[in-house]
DNA sequence: TCGCCGATACTCT
DNA sequence: GAGTATCGGCGAA
């Protein structure tokens, strides 16, 4: 199946561009193990003009350097002491809007997922939420500003995509500090998929 | 099945 | 020194 091409990360409409995530695969490539899935849910980080964003009125710190770079790489940091996030910086070189993948029904190195987990039987909390994906795909800082053109971590296109009536549009997770930019309907997901994370509908 | 609450360490002020 | 784009265990129904 082909990657992504870079055309397709250097669109400048974020929200767009996280709709079209939607039905994608997103594999790792770690310690000679793959591991992968269908991206169920994102949302979507709209640069320096979005109050959520860690790029907010254009913050530059070496942390948030990763999503000024053109997009087409990943931007991986750690939230709450303990979670691994993980997303896809976008459009062009110092626009640093960025895509964070919440949820991915596996279909690749299932049993390597459920050790990585310390789960003994599959259940859908495997890959449901940020924390927990990155974790089941081995996503930590070492994968953090990597080209998705590359052979450790990248997306497909295998043809999959979802209609609009199949698609929910939601406010973000976790993001009640944002003031009004918290209501905004930047989550995306796919209606009734068990490996979104918590809010279903 | 649902909702509450604490863990935990890194980043920036 | 404070705040954080979360998860999972626990108890109640």
């Amino acid at each position: 199946m082909p990657k992504l091409p870079y055309s397709f990360y250097q669109q400048d409409n974020v929200t767009d561009l996280a709709v079209q995530l939607l039905g994608k695969q997103l594999f790792t490539l770690v310690n000679g193990k793959l591991t992968g899935g269908t991206i169920v849910e994102t949302e979507a980080y709209n640069g320096i003009a979005d109050k959520a964003s860690h790029a907010y009125g254009g913050r530059f710190t070496p942390r948030t350097s990763t999503m000024y770079e053109p997009g087409g790489i990943s931007y991986v940091y750690l939230c709450y002491g303990i979670h691994h996030l993980f997303n896809v910086v976008t459009a062009s070189k110092n626009t640093p809007h960025a895509v964070l993948i919440r949820g991915l029904m596996p279909t690749v190195g299932l049993e390597t997922m459920l050790e990585r987990r310390k789960m003994n039987s599959l259940a859908p909390r495997i890959t449901a939420g940020p924390g927990a994906l990155a974790q089941a795909l081995a996503i930590n800082k070492a994968l953090n500003a990597k080209d998705l053109l590359g052979d450790e971590i990248w997306i497909e296109d295998n043809g999959i995509s979802f209609g609009p009536e199949e698609i929910v549009a939601s406010p973000r997770i976790g993001v009640a500090y944002a003031e009004d930019h918290a209501l905004l309907p930047w989550r995306f997901y796919v209606k009734g998929n068990k490996y979104v994370s918590k809010p279903h509908a």
